[in-house]
DNA sequence: GGAAGTAAATTTAGACTCAAAATAAATATA
DNA sequence: TATATTTATTTTGAGTCTAAATTTACTTCC
């Protein structure tokens, strides 16, 4: 069953265009030759194609032609840069206890954002769905736009999602989420809502702007709370069949892991256990109340015996975690991401060193620098994607000028 | 650095050409109607297209219109088919021990075969270059061939090859080969030759004609002497960075496994572990010989007690494997592979029950009705994939008339 | 201020693509 | 023989691209 192939001249313009599109986002303004050097394509075409695209409102010329670096010679090349008011996306992060949403503009500039925890009363799916969208309202509002110019939402959750955007069914959290979040926003607010994994969200993210830019085959692995992981190969999402590649559940039949809770998770309960010894420790001044992550990474860096013991129990759990992830799928680079990647830096060194003794192909292992924002940094690109993959027919927010 | 893309109006016709020989090869002798249903091309185009492709010898135009099913009313339909006699591929498989050649035309159907193990004085790499080239030579002689008609040749190593073809360099086997095999057979018959794993092949082979047919997320598990495997996702073989993805190396981190010998191995083993005891077993009757695996398996079927034992172990050990896969990869489908596959059938139900034990994402198991010829297969599907994709433009081996 | 130089923009010609509509051909059936 | 049916072929029109020639709008130099 081949596909239908609707080959039209259409289709030459929309690639052509879509070349275009690609070359203009990473630049800022450009001249036409700039953009013939980039794509290929003949002068003729080049102007026809964006002239198209100003047209739809997707670029913008501008008037100084000649305002730019120093003078040169010859006539004054017309300049096009994207159009950034053209619309905006919303990306954003659906996690257990709390929402975050981000807006921004097409060129993937932050315009506001917005964080608030789940309260109490929020249990049934009407009033999760509510609240997200309230977190998404005052991002908007954060960001001085209006509802009407979201081209594209995209939300990453804690649970499997189909290469299709589909969220898998499973007994765990989800179940309270996706009682019709996508059919609700679309109601309301008129607005496409992609669903993706969290974890792959945060792949997305990292290699947009973190650690792994331009790298086609990594793995992100989210490690604060719980373990899950986002894989990228050959440039592309490895979802599986139901979403569930990179979940990392049962990931403890690996000799040392044990179960699938993260380094913050971990850092916490190890420092527990080790404040119900007598062992002197710098941790028992957090002792009446509860002894974070950072702490544990704190006390460590002043030398701390008890909380030196802890990093290299978490090194060593790290680095079977990627071991085993890259004797599967021979990443070039295994990024460390999520809250407590701010920390984590210190593991990376012990890690990489006891790579070796776990995989026959080990893989260069960093830590995001995108911190907590690294699923909406994600879910912003996923969704930029999607409106420049499906939105070259779309009218956009902007009204079109007509001729 | 966007990838320039030459989308000129030419680029169309070869979609829509590729379209149509994608639709060809599945079929026998079809009408333009045909055509049209399966691509979504009008009828003008559809013929433009054939004819084109009758011109440059892809296709054949049959004579005898109405010859085929009931009469029909109405103008008799112009018919087309795949022009076999275009040219031939071969699919090769070169192993530890011996290589093996098939010679396939291009709608897939073998034309003959070859397989000799190497010899003792085989060591050095142009020895072993020239027995590959006899091997495949001797394939063509029994398919009536000859050289010239070969338009592609793709051959599996037991090695990381990485997705542009390169096979990485390793201290392992492949070390023997890899001076300059490409080289010499393209200088000295003119071929192309393109390099795979031997379990990517394997994958590509189970999934054209074995238990994988038409399923996008499958691993398929090359389990004979070694353990390697095969990983598609989305319908793309997945490589990693340096070609090593499931390479299933250092799996011995994973509870209960140990190593990476695969199920022929183990079964040899334990059984001759099991000789070393008093225990009562039928297996006895081998001992003077090397008990061989299918015949551990014999002994299962009768009921001997020590033979089923291993049966179980074996079981548990795939689960165990199968499970960190299903667990990394969420493929729907695992497929058991290689010589053993013809045996391994009892091996299914074991390993289904309790595979729920060991991932949360369970895939269905099945055995490879390929055999030992999987590999080969895979090759000959890879080498079509090639030619179709690349030869468009190509003059192909038989005479092109021309008007 | 005017001529020369330079690079961009535009125009023109040519080739190719496809869809859609109109026309022609071949056959079965009444 | 006439009609219906299905396919083949031709024509028309619109859209795309490249390449080459031409025009335009500047800067620089005299």
């Amino acid at each position: 069953m081949p596909e239908l192939v609707p080959a039209t001249p259409q289709l030459l313009r929309r690639v052509s265009a879509g070349a275009v599109l690609d070359f203009m986002r990473a630049s800022a303004a450009v001249t036409v030759t700039d953009v013939m050097a980039a794509t290929g394509l003949t002068r003729a075409t080049t102007i026809a194609v964006c002239e198209d695209l100003v047209r739809r409102g997707w670029l913008r010329e501008l008037e100084n032609q000649r305002e730019f670096g120093g003078y040169q010679k010859g006539r004054p090349a017309r300049r096009f840069e994207l159009n950034g008011r053209a619309g905006v996306v919303l990306g954003m992060d659906i996690g257990y206890s709390k929402v975050t949403a981000v807006v921004s503009d097409l060129r993937g500039r932050t315009l506001g954002r917005s964080s608030r925890p789940f309260q109490a009363g929020d249990v049934g799916s009407r009033e999760r769905i509510a609240f997200i969208d309230a977190v998404a309202m005052a991002a908007l509002s954060s960001a001085g736009t209006d509802p009407q110019q979201v081209l594209a939402v995209c939300a990453g959750v804690a649970a499997p999602v189909d290469r299709h955007g589909e969220v898998v069914a499973t007994q765990e959290f989800w179940g309270l989420f996706d009682l019709g979040l996508r059919p609700a926003l679309k109601a309301a607010r008129g607005w496409t809502v992609l669903l993706e994994n969290d974890a792959n969200l945060a792949a997305l993210g990292d290699r947009w702007q973190g650690a792994a830019a331009g790298i086609d085959d990594v793995v992100v692995i989210l490690a604060s709370e719980r373990l899950g992981s986002g894989i990228v190969e050959g440039g592309r999402l490895v979802h599986g069949t139901r979403g569930s590649a990179g979940e990392l559940a049962y990931l403890n039949l690996v000799e040392g892991v044990g179960d699938t809770y993260g380094i913050a998770h971990l850092a916490r309960t190890w420092a527990a256990e080790a404040l119900a010894t007598t062992a002197p420790t710098a941790l028992r001044e957090f002792q009446h109340g509860r002894v974070e992550a950072e702490q544990v990474f704190a006390a460590a860096a002043q030398g701390d015996a008890v909380a030196l013991g802890i990093l290299e129990r978490l090194a060593d759990r790290m680095a079977r975690v990627v071991g085993t992830v890259a004797t599967m799928l021979n990443p070039e680079l295994v990024v460390i991401g999520g809250g407590v990647a701010d920390s984590a830096g210190v593991l990376l060194a012990p890690i990489s060193e006891r790579l070796a003794g776990f995989t026959a192909t080990p893989a260069r292992v960093a830590v995001s620098p995108l911190g907590d924002s690294i699923v909406t940094v994600g879910a912003v690109r996923c969704a930029l994607d999607y409106v420049e993959r499906n939105s070259l027919d779309l009218v956009l927010a902007t009204p079109v000028v007509t001729e």
